[in-house]
DNA sequence: CGGTTTTGACCTGCGC
DNA sequence: GCGCAGGTCAAAACCG
């Protein structure tokens, strides 16, 4: 029985490094930096001033620069290393300085060329650390972001093997394949776990721009603790025939084997799809076939159960069901990732659902980990760029889902310019400005602005719903911007006492707003 | 004839 | 232990 459900994509066991691990974070807001002190550094970025307030800050990055394991300034020639560099923007900031100082000048015009000394020291300066700093963090970002790429890589390629040696061997397994089996799991366990802790160990030796990345090195760990725990009481056995996930399933000598960890874990996890249409089951690309219908509990329509046929042994599955309260509503939940190379058409739904169910466990394992997790009925909610679509998040047992709901009456007519909106306290909306990105929506809108009072019929709702789909995952920025975004809202849920430094009162808006400004920017 | 759908039986987990 | 509900199996029916 599979009690979990997972996008179908192969996934890797942490979300996407480029929504994580940003190469520029602090583009197009303040600038806010974490010391190991936990002390907070706030800049309003390339806006100095030489008011009271504002020197203290400089002072303090000067304090804090030298403290900061973040970093590294081992030659004496790097302490100001961009004193002596001369841009526009720092001769603008510089006169500024001097404007502000000539002003004071009235008083004393000795005391006002001292103050302007100073005030042009200290913009240059703080203009030079600030630069030094982003460099230095751009790089440091470039790095980890080259390590999880890595580590994703490393682990996909072993998920692959790990599938090669299972197959030929699931329909003879005596007893030495299945302890051949279980060695070869082990082992890929063993080494994903070196891995994870190789690269916390790595973040842990002093970064301040690391939490994020540690987060994901935490998961891989919370990932093994999963495995090694117990789920319901027992181990989580696959049957070996054909990966079917059910539970308690035995392999033909009757032993268990447990399943890899990302297997696991992403399992605990579903990702449906809300939208409107009047065909029995949305067209996702993918081949499935029907293997159960059930009528469910106060639902007079039944579940539909199907499974994947584009590959012997795929375990992906999928559930189709009307909606009670709208009949004209479908949700199609998927579970599991593919074992097989995916048509362009099914890329795009299985992207879109990947990157929620990645952001979700990332999340969700790292919120768990530290026992803080959040309102377990509901996490969050984000409308989605094809503007009608929004994703509701939830971790109500027995395990957390995603839900893209597509069936909100679709607002056509704004379609051109798709917007997130993120219904929190001290929500803001964020715009998501390529058009490029939703040529199919455009089409879509073109259309229906041509006949406005014309209702978009059945099937092109569902045309509506794969352009939004395709538009959603086509771009694997916006994707992992999403994932990235949402996250970071459910992390500011629960802070982190590393971002407790942050200048902004809602931490999760920022740093969404952060992403996606700078996915606009792309 | 091979693949898909239908449908009743079966299995499992969970709550009482 | 029992009943319920969700999920899956597998034989029969169906279809191109």
């Amino acid at each position: 029985m599979a009690k979990g459900w997972v996008s179908p994509l192969l996934i890797p066991p942490f979300g996407t490094p480029t929504a994580i691990l940003d190469p520029d974070p602090f583009r197009g807001r303040g600038f806010n930096c974490t010391s190991d002190t936990n002390k907070p550094m706030s800049f309003g970025a390339g806006s100095p001033s030489n008011n009271e307030e504002d020197r203290v800050v400089v002072n303090e990055l000067d304090f804090f620069s030298d403290e900061r394991k973040v970093t590294p300034r081992g030659d004496a020639g790097a302490r100001f290393p961009i004193e002596k560099e001369t841009s526009s923007h720092e001769s603008d900031v510089n006169t500024g300085l001097r404007l502000v100082s000539d002003s004071r000048s009235e008083k004393s015009s000795d005391e006002g060329r001292s103050l302007s000394d100073v005030a042009d020291k200290l913009g240059r300066n703080e203009l030079g650390h600030l630069h030094a700093e982003l460099q230095l963090m751009n790089l440091e970002n470039r790095r980890l972001k080259e390590m999880l790429v890595q580590a994703c890589n490393s682990y996909n390629a072993l998920q692959a093997h790990l599938a090669t040696l299972m197959q030929p061997q699931q329909n003879n397994l005596g007893p030495t394949a299945a302890q051949h089996e279980n060695n070869v799991e082990r082992k890929l366990l063993e080494k994903k776990k070196s891995e994870a802790i190789a690269l916390k160990n790595l973040l842990d030796s002093g970064d301040s721009i690391a939490p994020r990345a540690q987060d994901i090195a935490g998961n891989l760990l919370t990932d093994k603790k999963i495995r090694d725990g117990k789920r319901s009481g027992s181990p989580i056995d696959f049957e070996a025939q054909d990966c079917k996930p059910n539970k308690n399933a035995r392999l033909s000598n009757g032993t268990t084997v447990d399943q890899p960890s990302a297997d696991v874990t992403m399992r605990k996890t579903r990702v449906s799809v809300r939208a409107i249409s009047e065909a029995s089951m949305i067209n996702d690309g993918c081949q499935w076939r029907k293997y159960g219908q059930k009528m469910a509990k106060g639902n007079p329509c039944p579940r539909a159960y199907y499974r994947c046929t584009m590959s012997a042994g795929c375990p992906v599955r999928k559930q189709v069901q009307r909606c009670q309260e709208d009949r004209s509503i479908l949700t199609t939940t998927y579970e599991g990732h593919h074992n097989h190379p995916l048509p362009p058409a099914a890329m795009s739904m299985a992207s879109a659902t990947t990157a929620a169910a990645s952001m979700l466990l990332s999340r969700s394992m790292s919120s768990s980990d530290s026992g803080n997790f959040v309102n377990p009925n509901f996490l969050g909610r984000a409308i989605l760029p094809c503007t009608s679509s929004m994703a509701t998040i939830s971790a109500s047992a027995p395990f957390p889902s995603v839900t893209l709901d597509l069936t909100h009456s679709p607002n056509l007519q704004t379609a051109q310019t798709p917007h997130l909106q993120f219904p929190f306290p001290g929500q803001e909306t964020l715009i998501y400005n390529n058009q490029s990105q939703f040529s199919g929506l455009q089409l879509m809108s073109d259309h229906h602005q041509a006949q406005p009072s014309q209702p978009v019929p059945p099937v092109a709702a569902d045309t509506v719903l794969s352009a939004a789909t395709a538009a959603i995952a086509a771009d694997p920025n916006f994707t992992a911007a999403l994932a990235a975004a949402i996250s970071s809202i459910i992390g500011g849920a629960h802070p982190n006492p590393n971002s407790s430094a942050t200048s902004l009162s809602d931490p999760g808006s920022e740093t969404a707003n952060a992403v996606f400004d700078r996915y606009e920017q792309q």
